[in-house]
Order: C-alpha cells, then sequence, then structure tokens
DNA sequence: CCGGATGAAAATATCGATTATTTATAGATC
DNA sequence: GATCTATAAATAATCGATATTTTCATCCGG
C-alpha cells in the first residue's frame, strides 16, 4: 500500500488532503531545504488545526521530505551532495532489482499499462510553458516509473523505490528547475519500456541505470554551482 | 538519523517514548498481526491522550509495523509467507550492500565497535530462562547487527536495514517463541564479525547472507506449521 | 569587552471535548 | 427467505485551549 495512493483511495481525510499538499509544494521546492517549519503559520495558511499537521508532517517524515526532532519541531529536510549520491546510488540499486522482478512477473496486461503511460507521458512536453502542464508532466513522469516496477510482486520494494523517486525528483526540481533537458530523455524513456516489454532484463536494467545516473549527475553539477 | 535513536538522544518526548512501548509490545509479539488497534482503549491502557497515541502510531506506520487506513484507523500489520519472503530477500540484498561499504569505509574505531558488540553478545545465552534476560539478548543482536553496518556511510541505506530487521525479528520471535536454535548461532555471528574486520567482503556477504536466509528458511517452516 | 545567567516571548507538546464517519443491528420490503 | 434500508452505537478525525519547553535578547558580573 503506498502512502500516496490513499490519497485517492480513501474518501481523504483531512490529513491525507494536507500530506498531499505540504509534499507537492515541497517537492516544487516551495519549501526551501532546511527552513524551518513553523507550525502556527502553516496552520493558519491552510486554515486546518494543529492535529491534523503533525500527522501529515509525520507522514512526510516517514518519506524523508521533513525531519523531526523532539521538542524542536519540523524543518525541510536539508539537501547536500552526499545525500544525492546515496539517493541516486539506491535508485539505481532497488529500482535494478525491482525491474529483473517485475519483466519476470509481468503479464500482457502490464505490458499494456506500462504502453499506456509512455504514451500518455510522450503527449506533454518536458520543457512545458505553464507550471500547470509541468505539473501534469512531473505526474505522468513519476506514473511511468512506478508502471514500470507494478509487476514486481514486492510491495516493500515499490514503496522503497517511490520513496527514493520522490526524493530525488525534489533534487531535480530544485536544482534543474530552468535547465533546458540537454538529452533525449523521451527516447530513453521509450527504450527502457521497450527493453522491458521484450523482457530483455540486462538491457532494461543498464538503460535505466544510465537514465537515473545521467539525471544525476547532471544535478550534482548544478549543485555544485549554486554552492 | 535513526528512528530508534531519537528515544535516547532527546528529552523524551511522550509521543517518542510510547511509541517505543508499542514497537516492543508488537515485535515481541504481544499485539496480534492483524488485530485492530483500538485507539479509545490503548489510551486509556497506557494512560496518555489521543494526539500522542496517534503520532506514536504514525511513527510505527513507517516503519511498517502497523497499517493505517483513512477513517477506519489503525491495525497490527498482517504477517504472510509471502512478506516474510520480501523482507528476507530485500534484507539480503540491501544489509549485503551496506556490509560492502562498511568494510570499504571502516576505520579502526569501527572495528572496535563490532568487536565489542559481539563481545556484550556473547555474555548473554540465546535460549534464555527469563523474558528479562531475552530481551537484553534481543537488544544486543540488534545492536550487533546495526554496528556491522554502521560504517558504510549511508544512512538512508542504514535506516531501511533497520527497519527490514525489525520486521524479521517479529515474524522470528513470534514464530520461533519456544524453538531452540538449532545451529550455532554465536558462531555465525563471530564468523561475520571475523570477515568484516579482515576486510573479507566477498566472505562476509555471503556469511551474512546465509545467516539472514538459515532463520527466514526456519520461519517459514514453522509459518507453514501454524497455518 | 566578553561570557554566563535570567527572564520574557515564541513555539511545541499535550489534553479534553466536539463533530463526522463507519459498522453493526434490527426492521421492512420484495 | 434474502436483501436492502434506516437507526444506533462505536470509533476515528478534528478542534480550541492549556501546559511545557526552547529560544533569544538582555542584564549582570568578571
Amino acid at each position: 500500500m503506498s502512502l500516496r495512493d490513499a490519497t485517492s483511495a480513501s474518501p481523504a481525510t483531512l490529513t491525507t488532503t494536507l500530506a498531499g499538499r505540504l509534499r507537492d509544494a515541497i517537492l516544487r521546492g516551495d519549501l526551501e531545504p532546511g527552513s524551518k517549519l513553523v507550525l502556527d503559520r502553516i496552520r493558519v495558511g491552510y486554515g486546518v488545526s494543529l492535529s491534523p499537521l503533525r500527522e501529515a508532517l509525520c507522514r512526510l517524515e516517514s518519506e524523508g521530505l521533513v525531519e523531526a526532532e523532539d521538542q524542536r519541531g519540523y524543518r525541510v529536510s536539508p539537501v547536500s551532495a552526499d545525500n544525492l549520491t546515496e539517493v541516486i546510488r539506491l535508485r539505481v540499486e532497488l529500482e535494478g532489482m525491482a525491474v529483473r522482478e517485475a519483466i519476470l512477473h509481468g503479464d500482457a496486461a502490464w505490458e499494456g499499462r506500462v504502453v499506456s503511460a509512455l504514451h500518455q507521458l510522450s503527449r506533454c512536453v518536458h520543457g512545458a510553458r505553464s507550471a500547470e502542464e509541468q505539473e501534469v508532466w512531473e505526474a505522468r513522469h513519476r506514473a511511468f516509473h512506478a508502471e514500470l516496477i507494478s509487476a514486481c510482486r514486492m510491495p516493500l520494494l515499490q514503496q522503497f523505490c517511490e520513496t527514493l523517486h520522490d526524493q530525488s525528483d525534489r533534487y531535480r526540481r530544485i536544482f534543474l528547475k530552468d535547465h533546458a533537458p540537454d538529452r533525449d530523455v523521451p527516447a530513453e524513456h521509450a527504450a527502457i519500456a521497450g527493453a522491458m516489454i521484450e523482457r530483455r532484463a540486462d538491457d532494461a536494467a543498464k538503460l535505466l541505470r544510465e537514465h537515473v545516473e545521467r539525471t544525476g549527475r547532471n544535478i550534482q553539477a548544478a549543485l555544485r554551482g549554486a554552492a
């Protein structure tokens, strides 16, 4: 059971809705890494009470997007080159494993979902003009990567991958905010999807690894530039 | 930053204390897997209010020990053969990676901590007579395994490993409750520690893998017997 | 002029009560 | 006799207020 899925599956309790809004704000970079989250300010800002706010932050903490310290409140998780390196490293390793399992267990229905997700992703532009278009691309991009490993039959692994993917998305959106993509990302996605559907496990893992690591290197470069 | 460490590091907020007590109860098997956690009953049982209780459960949720569903409350995470298989599989993979990194980065101080943890573990008996002795062994056993990978310089990986280790401990304590250990576990621990300190990465990974998988198979057998 | 103690202000942690939702039960209808 | 519906009890979610802790500026002493 994914934490994010709960947003749509259940009747949406206030806590769940709020967690989603805050997560988006952090992933989008609206809330600066390392900045203190003053509960009372957020409370009035979002028009809720403290209880659901605390619970929402607690969920975000388990996703590694905020950090809490007893008696000292919450802050947005800081960013660092070391942390990014670890995130990329773990993504490569874990998504690699998940991809191989998905290839092993995926059926025709799964293939269809992958093709569909790829198609929907290809229908929106990456370097989008409006912020809204960007959000659509982000959502479909995330959905595509999730679909690739959806057949792996390892729910825990899927959750780890989702968490790591969110982390790396945050870095990309903060540090590659106005960089034009330097490579043919849609082609990379198509190549990965193709390899998976054709059951070429080694190729798929290799392509995904390169895809993730290339993005990682670009972010590292921008991060060094910012510091 | 580990979730468990916060227990000792900070002035111990009510939430943190409560989370620890509940975690122990679940790991110990006192709270049956799949059973519903009626908030109001726990509230009076532990003599706290709802807010800290909710927050404590939220932390346990991120460790995979309890599950929450909107508007339907919390329940202790159920157990299943499939879930155990995944936990063991991921432990082997992730702890294997962590062990190799620790061997790469560990210094003399780390070696000392490993030796010390092994020694302390060896000073208590596994098939302990009293429940209290058993708790001591559990704590030192967990500390030993944590120390092995403490030098890996990958905090996220460490946290994943800790979570998985807790999960697998729960299975072991529930299903191997009164099984006498069928093998020389202390010798296995000593062998792993030795290989790590002598920087034999492949040996260490292999020994740890066999250690984890053996336990896994024993639990699987007991689990099948219970069903 | 600097360092540590002190007190006021801000922020967090906790509580008790209220509101909304779900689940179980009993009754009515087909 | 089975299924659907309405009601009531149980339970979770939310709120507003209070108690506790931390932080920061200030003052005093060295």
